[in-house]
RNA sequence: GCCCUUGUAGCUCAGUGGAUAGAGCGUCUGCCUCCGGAGCAGAAGGCCGAAGGUUCGAUUCCUUUCAAGGGCACCA
């Protein structure tokens, strides 16, 4: 029995008492149950009479009187006991309880997975790391955290489309293409143009593929460097995001819109739903008008399309390709141009408080020290990940809600890699894999007829069983609230009852012992770990291994 | 000046109105004759930044205040 099904069978406890008339209150949708902090409380308790009581016009105690005497009689519950000002504490029936490891093993990978968001249409963008360099530690908390809330999503029914918005138009091209011929012929690096050593080894690549850009002066061979270095770079770029196992559905490309005539387009569209005005030659968008601090420029009064118009032919191509929610995960860094995507989502007729969500994540701070051999002070993604591993460093980034700092001190970068929490999920993982190995060895079969759920009666099997019950409830609200860190903490959780669980019953019979129907039973359970943490794991991105 | 985020154990951080505020690391004490000791059992460690308010109840919600970080372009 999950904690679902016992809110389900409160619902109906009360539902059903209203119809008889025993209470007359408003019951609310869902019902929660809490796991109490004390075994003393039950297995499961809920505040439900405390909030109903005086709404039902009654003391809070009594209404949990005639709710605890209709719900002991529920099946599956095993007792229910009204404690201090009225909290209901439920235990439940031992078998009911274990039924869940079976049902957990049979759901495999589905488990976890959930209606939550059915029927959502989702774009998604991150990282979106302008292709005129490498990834940076900057970009490295969306790519996890971002893959992350993409995969919960879809876990949680939605449909998603990832989308990294490649920003290739505009001057800064020019400069990164600059930067690489000036690398080539042995120049300083232009004004406002791209230091480090990446410059070097594109320009390396560049050559190979076309010699003869070396004896061209600057003004023949930009456009062709431009392009192949641009190839070369969004190349990287995406082989690093592979080795992170981070991939897009779709890469968008900046030009394209300016090419195709969307941002013309899209100018003339908010121009009809009236929020553009005219004024000192430019062409402003009244973003005023939903809460921007001031207006914003589409049109330079030398006619040239501003960052910002591409942003809006942007997100109109978002709408007219049929999604209704549009998430963009930025850092705090660009947390100011929350207002003004939201007034085009206003400027452009939708609804700014459900069709665009703005999620902003705190930067990740370094102390000091240049760790990257090739950027100088820039510390590059796959450095970290050659450093500290992919696994350790997205569920180390996964860890953490994204408007929490985290200061990184490179130091302890490496000397963290022995602690990580990761490694303790892992672990887990890969103990149970071996526990299941052992236990075929010593013929303990997977048999469904052998399992005796109500065998699952010592205390650390109810705790285990309790915190497997909630991966779908977990899973459910990090999907809503964006947060997948509540999954790592989760596993976390599911590990440490797995070990105390591990350390007190045995799936495997010691020494010449006979098979019994005992073994079989806890071997469902181990599985049913090994599944969620699998399930768990795999939500973060970060994988099960069997054995380490 | 205005806006956003964050102040919880020595450190890094969980905790979307409930019972005795949690985890990891670090410190201390026990536990390998048997399924993985990368583990388990236990101890110590807190004025939840401060002050008001809302209510049966506030670390959580509201206001004020102090401190830290970030942001306020006809750049991209």
């Amino acid at each position: 029995m999950t904690p679902e099904e016992l809110s389900a069978a409160i619902s109906a406890c009360l539902t059903q008492a209203v119809a008889d008339g025993d209470i007359s209150v408003e019951i609310p949708d869902i019902v929660r149950v809490d796991r109490p902090k004390s075994r003393e409380h039950g297995d499961w308790a809920t505040n439900i009479a405390l909030q109903l009581g005086k709404k039902a016009g009654m003391a809070p105690r009594d209404f949990a009187q005639i709710l605890a005497a209709r719900l002991a009689q529920a099946p599956g519950v095993g007792s229910v006991d009204i404690a201090g000002p009225g909290f209901l504490n439920i235990t439940l029936d031992t078998a009911a309880a274990g039924e869940l490891a079976r049902n957990i093993v049979d759901a495999g990978e589905r488990f976890g997975h959930n209606a939550a968001l059915s029927g959502h249409v989702v774009n998604m963008e991150f990282v979106s790391a302008n292709p005129t360099g490498p990834l940076h530690i900057g970009h490295t908390r969306w790519a996890a955290l971002g893959d992350a809330i993409a995969r919960v999503l879809r876990a949680s029914g939605a449909e998603v489309t990832s989308e990294y918005y490649i920003n290739d138009a505009g001057n800064q091209m020019n400069v990164f293409a600059r930067s690489v011929y000036n690398r080539i012929h042995g120049l300083p690096v232009p004004e406002g143009g791209y230091p480090g050593e990446y410059i070097r080894e594109l320009g390396q690549t560049v050559l190979a593929q076309a010699p003869e850009l070396a004896e061209q002066d600057e003004q023949t061979a930009l456009p062709k460097l431009r392009e192949l270095a641009y190839k070369a770079q969004l190349e990287d770029i995406k082989n690093t995001l592979a080795d992170f196992g981070v991939g897009f559905d779709v890469y968008f490309s900046e030009t394209a819109l300016h090419e195709g005539g969307a941002v013309t387009d899209a100018v003339a569209r908010l121009r009809e739903q009236g929020h553009i005005f005219d004024q000192d030659g430019a062409v402003w968008l009244r973003t005023t008008d939903f809460g921007d601090d001031k207006d914003r420029v589409l049109i330079r009064a030398n006619g040239e399309p501003t960052y910002f118009a591409a942003d809006a032919a942007y997100y109109l191509s978002k709408k007219d390709r049929g999604f209704i929610e549009k998430i963009y995960l930025l850092g705090a860094d660009h947390h100011g141009y929350v207002n003004r995507l939201k007034a085009i989502a206003a400027c452009a007729g939708d609804d700014k408080d459900t069709n665009i969500e703005v999620l902003i994540g705190q930067l990740i701070s370094v102390n000091g020290a240049k760790l990257s051999k090739r950027a100088g002070n820039i510390i590059e993604l796959r450095d970290l990940i050659n450093w500290i591993g992919a696994d350790a460093l997205r569920y180390s980034l996964a860890r953490y809600p994204a408007d929490s700092p985290i200061a990184l001190d490179p130091e302890q970068l490496k000397k963290n890699t022995n602690d990580n929490p990761v490694f303790y999920v892992q672990y887990a993982h890969a103990r149970s894999c071996a526990a299941a190995r052992n236990a075929a060895q010593k013929n303990v079969v997977r048999d469904p007829q052998a399992f005796d759920a109500a065998l699952l009666s010592h205390e650390t099997e109810n705790e285990l069983l309790a915190i497997l019950g909630q991966f779908p409830s977990v899973v459910a609200s990090a999907a809503e609230l964006r947060e997948p860190h509540r999954i790592a903490r989760y596993l976390e959780q599911i590990a440490g009852a797995y070990h105390s669980w591990y350390a007190a019953c045995r799936v495997t019979p010691i020494g010449e012992e006979p098979v019994e129907p005992v073994h079989a039973t806890r071997l469902m359970l181990n599985d049913a770990t090994t599944t969620v943490l699998a399930n768990g794991l795999n939500l973060l991105g970060v994988t099960a291994p069997e054995r380490m």
